[in-house]
DNA sequence: CGCGAGGTTGATTTGTGTCAATGCACGTGG
DNA sequence: CCACGTGCATTGACACAAATCAACCTCGCG
């Protein structure tokens, strides 16, 4: 099962095969989308569900003075903006940082998978865990000095690479450049590059073209403070009290 | 009407006088709390839902060496924890940050309010606009200095009071101490207070004890680069195409 | 072969943190 | 009613992290 979409949701929830075979029917079909190229622009009315199956993306932001926010990385099996439909417009952009390929999910498909109280579950518990991501990033633009974020940030990678499959036991491939890690933890692409030089230095990491080699995970999550309980990949399923199953579905 | 949960609601959908009727009657008997307590804590199982009715209160996560991070300041009409009860734990705290009035709002009363389809696309609107507030802090922490940030926050929180009522044309009551300020803004308490002195030596705020002055509010929001499109005030009713009037229930 | 994007390194400046002392208002108890 | 304590605000001197500016390097590619 190399279906990235289906292989996060169900960390989510459980499915049956009757959804597995579902959502793989409409995961099916992805398009290619170059690298650097909007997926949807600040300001545009939002239509399609974007669905990224293989490469990076990014939510972000430009300042009319051209500095630039990035504020969320899609991997493969992300959904991008799953509700958005309810405001007018969007208030960021979402574009591709390298060449990858998407399935734009129109609003009437979007309708049928939240009508499965399973899979509409899963989507909402994807939904919560990137408000939760984008909570810790938070934290560690306010709190964490360069090295501890992108530490963080290395491991956060590795983890929810590793969930779909798509990162090896010490080692994955970086999204985007330097400059893109520097808009995304707010520092210069100048300080990007010392801070990597500082992991190194450590013997935390080693970089070798676009992939990056986790030489001591644990060692490396104690600099980043990473606990990876935001992404509740435990305690996903079922463990929640609720609204009831009935409710769940509204 | 006086009541900031139907304030708010109403800038994100149309509600009928027996929706209005409801969310009264369930927005009644607020209990107070009092300043510094939380009202969930990081790890507990999520059980009500939170309504700030007055006063304020904060989402926040504390650092294993004690610094903490504020994520959001709830304001009254404000809902804390729409949906967290799918997950299993929260992954952070929520508690006051001044005496406080609250409602508890059960399960079961929630599955009610998400069972009225105007209802329900109004409580959507405001978990998506907390995002987009959330994604703007985001910005303002990674590529705003200090003072562009401080002025940011203040004209969010100017016209946040305003939509409820709870803000004059050019004043509020500022939520929390200096330190709060800090911890929410990812600087020290010592440059809180320096660069409050820089926008009053602007001419741009006074202070008062606890409320704060807006002396010039179109420049205070160039300062801050602050563009309000993310609070979505205007657009929030029926302007988003979307899944259809039947499945936006789901 | 030469060009350009991305990466690397150094010198210097600037913003923010740190540490520490002082001030001020308020509430409490003697 | 005053003396004191406590929490918060303010100010100064200094240290340090990150930004800035600028040069140079390296590789892939046309």
């Amino acid at each position: 099962m190399d279906n990235p979409f289906l292989r996060k949701l169900a960390y989510g929830t459980d499915l049956t095969e009757g959804d597995r075979a579902f959502l793989l029917k409409v995961s099916s079909g992805a398009r290619p989308a170059p690298s650097r190229t909007d997926l949807i622009s600040e300001g545009d009315k939002p239509e399609d569900v974007h669905l990224v199956m293989s490469g990076y993306a990014c939510r972000y932001k430009i300042l009319p003075d051209g500095r630039r926010q990035i504020m969320a990385i899609f991997v493969p099996g992300d959904v991008c903006d799953l509700h958005v439909q309810i405001l007018g417009h969007m208030d960021h952009s979402i574009g591709t940082l390298s060449d990858a390929t998407v399935v734009d999910i129109p609003p009437a498909v979007i309708g049928e998978l939240i009508a499965n109280p399973r899979i509409n579950r899963g989507l909402w518990w994807m939904t919560l865990v990137d408000e939760g991501t984008l909570r810790e990033w938070l934290v560690s633009m306010g709190q964490r000095g360069a090295a501890e974020q992108m530490a963080h940030i290395f491991c956060e990678l590795h983890l929810r690479l590793q969930a779909v499959g798509l990162a090896g036991d010490d080692s994955f491939d970086l999204p985007g450049t330097q400059e893109d890690l520097a808009d995304l933890m707010g520092i210069t692409p100048v300080h990007v590059n010392r801070t990597l030089a500082v992991l190194r230095e450590k013997g935390l990491i080693e970089i070798a073209g676009r992939r990056l080699l986790l030489r001591d995970v644990e060692r490396l999550r104690e600099v980043g403070g990473f606990d990876p309980n935001y992404l509740h990949l435990q305690d996903g399923k079922g463990h929640g009290r609720g609204v009831g199953e009935a409710r769940m579905i509204a």
